[in-house]
DNA sequence: ATCCCATGTCAGCCGATGCTTGACATGCGC
DNA sequence: GCGCATGTCAAGCATCGGCTGACATGGGAT
């Protein structure tokens, strides 16, 4: 399979890394941090408190200030979202046939 | 790198590639494919026509449909959607500094 | 010619979402 | 006491995702 090397790990919401390992590891003011990423305040707090996706426009500010790019942000909310679709889908999912090419 | 083999190539709104190949694979009516995947016929042209992204549960049914899991359909989106946010935001990511960890 | 169905597109509606501002109470260092 | 960071709440607001309903069009079948 072309899985990525997280597969197997349980869907995080990128706000608790965030939260979690890398503000701690900048050691800024949160309040600093929202004004660098160009946000509001609240906004930062909502996805610091996983209440917010990060968006793909989030990716990139928080991507270009951690300098470690906008993809694995995306990708980790993404994760995150498959699962809650997958949850909320539910029944839904099962009434979906596989097709076959023709 | 740990990028993924899609990484070089121009991003692509996931309609595209269910209007130009998976559908006329599956050679079905169109409106056989919305019923199936439980959406409006609406939506699925909104898609086909790129007016309209491919959200987590949006790639849960075209997933399961295709039988080929929801992960790619997402990430093509996700790869698409960084490619409109560094446009949109343009010059506000200069602005973000790259900090490093204290 | 007629009926049925698929196609493509337009308009309007609606609830939810993403993000904002403003305010409040709290705590801490100087 | 003053200033600043923290955490949270309440609106507000524009956009978005998805829906319904309608229309004109073009094939097949029969």
């Amino acid at each position: 399979m072309a899985g990525s090397m997280l597969k197997n790990i349980r869907p995080v919401h990128p706000g608790e890394i965030l939260r979690e390992d890398v503000l701690p590891a900048l050691g800024r003011p949160k309040t600093e941090i929202a004004r660098l990423l160009g946000i509001s305040r609240q906004t930062l707090y909502d996805i610091l408190n996983e209440k917010q996706p990060v968006t793909a426009q989030m990716a990139m500010r928080i991507g270009k200030l951690c300098g470690n790019g906008p993809e694995i942000w995306l990708k980790m909310q993404g994760r995150y979202d498959l699962k809650i679709a997958e949850r909320e889908l539910g029944d839904a999912l099962d009434a979906i046939p596989r097709l076959e090419a023709a």
